[in-house]
DNA sequence: TTGTAGGCGTTATCAG
DNA sequence: CTGATAACGCCTACAA
């Protein structure tokens, strides 16, 4: 369909040079003669060629892609996983010379790990970025195993010796949780996040353990399931709202669903925050954009993914395996969604 | 750092047989013995053999990688990329293979096309899928002459030889146009998306010329400016909300900017539908979720995403260049965001 | 500064 | 059905 590609022979017999003198000019390694390297250069130009990274990768035994795990269907959407990826990119950018590639933790057969083992052992990617692990991944183990460099974002692993870096929920939830308390609320509902993320079962569990601390009762039904969506958020709301006696204050587990809550409230002439204080988790940029804008957590997203990258790449020159579990602070961000209960 | 892989050789000789046959294993193509292929496996299995993907490839001349080109930071947060994205794993799932690379065409110097028609050369990808064209991209000139695999999803591309897969623009800002003209509205408003898109700029003309073709002027400040973004849908509802004579429909380029807009008119106690009425395009999720449910033209765009992603494949296979603009039909989805102006 | 020989791990060709 | 030999295009080691 096209002519093919030139190769180093190809210069080399149009230079009357040696295909190793050709090498070393696009390794821009060892010395060669200026002259020499620009009519290879010229030359090279003229073919339009470009190194065969399949022939060199397969010579030094690298990919130059890092694998980058994700359930796709829950992260894509939104701004999460496109800060976290923003991230990746400060640490591992196009210079680089390595190339992200995407793959979907939901499928199939995927969270056993045996197919990214594979991937791995077959030399399609270097390393492994994995972000939003699911609580029901058995892949850590699996991993661990074949020796991949791997690094955990914005989860911590279970396995201590698996590297990860993630966010700091109870100290997040504790912070939100004493400053509504310090506005004086004492009935206070929590929306929980997907269950398949041990991220949201920790906020619940810090938000619960921070009741208990202050012997504050939790009525029946204060505590509402929820999957971090809009819709789930919606829902817990519509229920919240008849729910006696009525919160004074409501806390979801993320941004995502408490925008959706305060927008309900609204939508039932429940004023936030006079009649409903509301707060959220992460900082996501919606946070800043809703109306009243939204009290949360700041999650710092990006710098845990830039972190994470880093060590993956630091490990794969190094021909070691990534180590350490980071935990990263969030800090309290307080708007417009939250104030003083009613008397 | 661990044990290294074993190869073919390693398999060959714990089994007395030549490196061939154990690759006729692997291809699972010609007859092998039953006794040997069983062999094989169970000590390719022992030996967490598989098969090195970077030798294969570059015997094959083919890397098994497919290039999504795509603006990052414009196309990761919502949900237009996730479902163009999910179109392309159903042409192109897992078990065909190939993986993903994701490239960022808003990075430097990318968008001239040099960086990618390098990635081709290079046989670091089979093939490309770009979503969302930029206007100043510059690279589906420099990737023609390359002769890459290539397809444009989601724009139409300027040059007719470029295979594109996009939605047909014209037919539904007419089709809206023309419900909101059948409602009785003739003072409409419209605030366009990302100039960087030629969609965006088609959607405006369209309006321009249904008006025209309707004998209606458009008012000064009637065509408000905007980039996609819930942000400028906000702006251009504040000063429309000022404009005189005041709008009886708004009209936006897409959902989010639409959804914005109701919001923005709701918090100045203006209500929707029964004040102004408000259009967006897309269909996005978040049209099925807001309140009041927004009309809106439906694109299909996951279904977008699998056609280009098929047309590739098939072109790749057949080693011929994907061909031909495929454009696919918006439908009118009414909602609950639009209603005769009042009298 | 340049060249030669050999290997990376796979697959194709063509015998046997 | 199986095997020897040569390719794929690059790079490293060692000479010259």
């Amino acid at each position: 369909m096209h002519n093919p590609h030139a190769t180093m022979d190809d210069i080399a017999r149009e230079c009357g040079l040696s295909k190793k003198t050709v090498s070393r000019v696009f390794c821009d390694s060892t010395a060669v003669k200026k002259a020499t390297r620009d009519k290879v250069m010229e030359v090279a130009k003229r073919l339009r060629y470009e190194v065969n990274i399949l022939a060199r990768n397969l010579n030094q035994n690298q990919s130059g892609f890092i694998g980058v795990a994700t359930p796709l269907d829950a992260m894509l959407p939104g701004n999460y996983f496109a800060e976290i990826f923003q991230g990746f990119r400060r640490a591992i950018p196009d210079e680089s010379g390595y190339i992200f590639a995407l793959f979907d933790t939901n499928s199939e057969s995927f969270n056993d790990g045996e197919k990214l083992a594979k991937l791995y052992r077959q030399r399609r990617v270097d390393g492994l970025l994995v972000v939003a692990l699911h609580t029901h991944d058995r892949f850590v183990g699996t991993l661990e195993q074949v020796h991949v460099p791997m690094v955990i974002v914005g989860e911590k692993s279970a396995n201590r010796s698996v590297c990860s870096v993630f966010c700091d929920d109870e100290f997040g939830i504790n912070q939100l949780c004493s400053y509504l308390y310090s506005l004086g609320h004492r009935r206070i509902a929590f929306v929980q996040g997907s269950n398949e993320y041990a991220t949201s079962l920790r906020r619940k569990e810090t938000f619960l353990q921070f009741m208990k601390s202050k012997g504050l009762e939790i009525p029946s039904g204060y505590i509402q399931p929820g999957d971090n969506s809009p819709r789930s958020g919606r829902a817990a709301a519509q229920i919240l709202l008849q729910t006696t006696p009525r919160p004074t204050a409501i806390m979801a587990g993320n941004d995502a669903m408490a925008i959706a809550i305060m927008e309900t409230l609204r939508a039932h002439n429940v004023r936030v925050p006079e009649d409903i204080s509301v707060t959220g988790f992460d900082d996501d940029t919606a946070s800043r954009q809703c109306s009243p804008l939204l009290t949360t957590a700041h999650q710092p997203i990006s710098d845990m993914g830039e972190f994470g990258a880093r060590k993956l790449i630091y490990a794969i020159n190094s021909k070691t395996l990534p180590r350490g579990n980071t935990m990263m602070e969030p800090s309290l961000i307080i708007r417009e969604s939250t104030a003083s209960p009613r008397p």
